[in-house]
DNA sequence: TCTTGACCTTCCAGTTGCTGGAAGCACCAT
DNA sequence: ATGGTGCTTCCAGCAACTGGAAGGTCAAGA
């Protein structure tokens, strides 16, 4: 398989993939005349690539996660740690936006956004940070 | 003031004041000795600029908010569009986190994390994206 | 056979918003 | 004079790609 169709099967595009290799996340093989080939097993791999990476996963969270993946004699319990690490890094994530979100959500209510430039969400921007 | 004075008082970052300098969001005066001399607007500006990146707004945003500010004449609705899509973003963001919170979760909770090599999070990730 | 166009290659630079570090003045206290 | 702190500039690097240039390869059609 050329990169085109892996680029279609994986949903990923070209580059991410001739990146993935660069960083020696895959190692797909050559055809003669240079071309990358594409195994199962490679294809395989950006799959679970791609998927890790829209759960968020970093790439080095991805490295140890494929490391795991092949180890056949790895334990759940260090996958589900890097999990569960990633989990608390989402669910601080979330929790910091639901407060911006609320700040800004009450800012945009104030403001009645007119032709005048008296405007309340510039005021409030002015205040110091925790003032 | 020195920059020292002003990153304690802004709660900013010394390089980070530099940085604002280098892309132009700010220009403190010099004194005879080469040092950044900031006065009493170049801290309400800075202290604008924390306020408004905790609150997530990119620098282009802040440059955009910070020309409304300085505008005498801006519409109050210039500066609310630019907050209300802001806003939306961040509802976005939110809501595709708590989406991989939830997989993330479900993940974590089948998993039973113990010494075997059988882990359900990476026989999930196996799996393309949206399969 | 030639040409066209799609597809592939490598390499370099840019993105966002800083951050770290080196090399070198400036200033103040002892 | 010396030491320590603070200031300056400049250069490089982070994550995770993305865009673009310059050029090789391949298959189909005139």
């Amino acid at each position: 398989m050329n990169i085109g169709e892996v680029s279609k099967k994986a949903a990923l595009p070209a580059k991410t993939i001739r990146y993935y290799e660069d960083i020696g996340l895959i190692t797909p093989l050559r055809d003669p005349n240079g071309y990358r080939c594409f195994r199962d097993a490679d294809m395989h791999k950006l799959a679970f690539l791609g998927r890790a990476r829209t759960l968020g996963f970093t790439i080095e969270d991805c490295r140890a996660l494929l490391a795991l993946w092949n180890d056949q004699s790895r334990a759940s319990a260090d996958v589900r740690s890097i999990a569960k690490e990633h989990l608390a890094q989402v669910e601080k994530k979330i929790s910091d936006l639901q407060e911006i979100r609320d700040t800004l959500s009450h800012l945009v209510r104030e403001c009645v956004g007119d032709e005048r430039p008296d405007c309340p969400i510039l005021k409030s921007l002015e205040k110091f940070p925790g003032q």
